[in-house]
DNA sequence: GTCTATAGGCAGATAGAC
DNA sequence: GTCTATCTGCCTATAGAC
């Protein structure tokens, strides 16, 4: 095999660029506040345009999420070939919060959650897919840690877990109001040094 | 001084029956998914009726607020008065939340986070007053725990009463895509054992 | 793939009769 | 206080030219 020289890095093409306007502005927004109108003014096409990549709306919100869902599945999945320690794990769990939070935005599944009854199933099912995948992960690293005795918690891994996730969502979703990151930072600190606290360094 | 007999209890006016129709779906649905449409319908009157009482959607939202926060602060109240342990306010805390999603129903200010970007600023500033009441009430509790010794946390007070606000919202928007209350329980009594471990009891 | 043009619907809001 | 009627605007979505 010869080593075949790479095209270099194409520009996104229309498709990735709608998402990218639209995501953002969901993480801003929500989904019922945002419009084909919006990421049409933004990309400087017409809705039409929009409408040629994704006839429905519930098709984009739907691509939306799984584009999302991949994302943060692949982060999850590079801590765990990099062979991390269940704390730096936790730590990195919160960072991936934590950086998007200090772009401005929202987590896309937690805005959508506050949004679900009013959401095409198909978004439904995907985003309960987001945080089935994201629960496993977490339960799976804080059963480890606490084998290993770096972790301390009360109750079983996948109901931490789940306190993890509502905790960061929520420290997410409320610092949005005072546009304040120290505030989910102050949390999410709080929240680690609870797992940590007593149990041995990892 | 003598006794006056009471009216018998009259039923709630107009405007309290559109507040009570419209913050049951702005629960479920949100602000920007719920019209003056859906409240007409379900109290069998029009639109034009609704826009006498509350002229502009924004006032209505205003007024749904106000009225959520005062009755939660006087929920948070009756436990100042009558004396309760920390334990039992903190219990007593959980257990607001845990009755509102038992009724079907998310925090209302919890969904109005969600949505802060797109609302106006009157609903705003009545929704961050909503949780710096809840912050401080719980932080105050707090500090009276620790001092105590009856609840441990790390940190100060304000931080852990914005993660415990955090973690209940955030338990309480997960729920609801589940229909499960028991994960909402699940994640409340996590929260509360942690806070709890190793103290000794009140 | 993107455009112009437009259909069809629903939203928030107002005027004026009763 | 509640109604009918209506205005205006924005939204999702489609048809057809280029």
């Amino acid at each position: 095999m010869s080593i075949t020289p790479q095209p270099p890095p194409s520009r996104p093409g229309t498709p990735a660029r709608i998402l990218d306007a639209a995501e953002r502005i969901v993480q801003a927004r929500g989904f019922n506040a945002f419009s084909y109108g919006d990421v049409a003014t933004e990309l400087n096409i017409t809705t039409a345009a929009l409408h040629y990549h994704y006839p429905r709306k519930s098709e984009l919100g739907s691509a939306l999420v799984s584009r999302y869902s991949a994302r943060f599945a692949s982060r999850l999945r590079e801590m765990d070939e990099a062979g991390a320690s269940t704390r730096s794990k936790l730590d990195g769990y919160v960072r991936i919060y934590a950086e998007t939070l200090s772009e401005g935005r929202m987590c896309l599944c937690g805005v959508l959650a506050a949004e679900y009854m009013t959401l095409p199933a198909d978004m439904q099912t995907a985003i309960r897919g987001f945080f089935d995948q994201n629960e496993a992960w977490l339960a799976a690293a804080l059963e480890r840690g606490k084998t290993e005795g770096c972790v301390e918690f009360a109750g079983c891994g996948g109901d931490t877990a789940r306190m993890i996730i509502g905790c960061l969502q929520g420290a997410m979703l409320l610092s949005m109001p005072y546009g304040d990151v120290k505030r989910f930072t102050a949390v999410a600190t709080c929240l680690l040094c609870g797992l940590y606290r007593q149990a041995r360094p990892s």
